[in-house]
DNA sequence: TATATTGTAACTTCAATTGTTACATGATAG
DNA sequence: CTATCATGTAACAATTGAAGTTACAATATA
């Protein structure tokens, strides 16, 4: 999905689901399912009907890594069996108190690393790379931009 | 796991399969299919035959959090696409690279703060936490060891 | 020899994700 | 107004990976 945010950033007429969908070898519906959350969330805007399809809505320097896998889901990354009920044995309080202290310190990193980085830095990088290699958008001559 | 690990430490005898898979509410076979990871690094060892079962193999401060992750297998914590061929899209290796960095790191502190925690220093929590409370294994009075 | 145990292969089940089909809704061109 | 192209979404099918199950061989002990 960073992926096909960075390519809206660069083309001024909306993509469609099924653009999208050859972009990412997957299908249309799948697309348009995951798209949902990043819309609700403000970062596109879609569009019904002939020339319709997909746009960014707001500045890519607004848009974090951490902020992405929110809107997409399963930003959740350790399942520290939350809500459950309490484990009847000492043994398992013990280990589930000293594991949730370690990985929540891992999350809070990671969370932390995600946060620092938004699109538009990623779009910059990507214009480095391009202005280094002598490339356009769809690569040096053949290569394919997908 | 470490769960189990903690129960043999305080039990001189084996533990056969199927108590342990009471224990984890899961049935012998999962159970000895898991414990072949830790039997192979050395942490457990099996014996067949009538009296047989799981004893552990070495001490428990040999073994840390990132030990076990590694034993049972399922420690890489983030897919980061390895071993796949290079996108050929220019925008793909950019996006890729900005994240494997990222959360290299984040992997990073994961495994950093695994590996400070050996199983030894869990079952001495365990033991202050049942002096504090006047436990034995088994709980206060009614409570199940599982 | 009977019994209790691990070792392991083969199969089934289950849940989650992903893909597919179908159709309604809406926007625009002609 | 109608044909066409797009999203929106529900319902269902396919795929995948993990967990559970069954069956039986191998081994140790009473």
């Amino acid at each position: 999905m960073l992926h096909v945010l960075l390519h809206m950033a660069r083309h001024d007429q909306p993509f469609t689901s099924e653009q999208i969908a050859k972009m990412l070898t997957t299908n249309p519906v799948v697309v348009r399912r995951t798209m949902v959350g990043l819309r609700e969330a403000g970062y596109v805007k879609s569009e019904r009907g002939r020339g319709g399809g997909w746009i960014l809505a707001c500045d890519l320097a607004e848009i974090t890594l951490l902020d992405i896998r929110r809107a997409v889901g399963g930003w959740q990354m350790f399942a520290t069996e939350d809500g459950e009920s309490p484990p009847s044995c000492a043994v398992e309080r013990v280990v589930n108190a000293a594991l949730d202290d370690t990985l929540r310190q891992a999350e809070a990193l990671l969370v932390e690393k995600l946060a620092a980085v938004t699109l538009a830095d990623l779009l910059a990088d990507f214009d480095a790379y391009c202005r280094a290699e002598g490339w356009g958008i769809d690569g040096p001559k053949t290569e394919q931009a997908t």
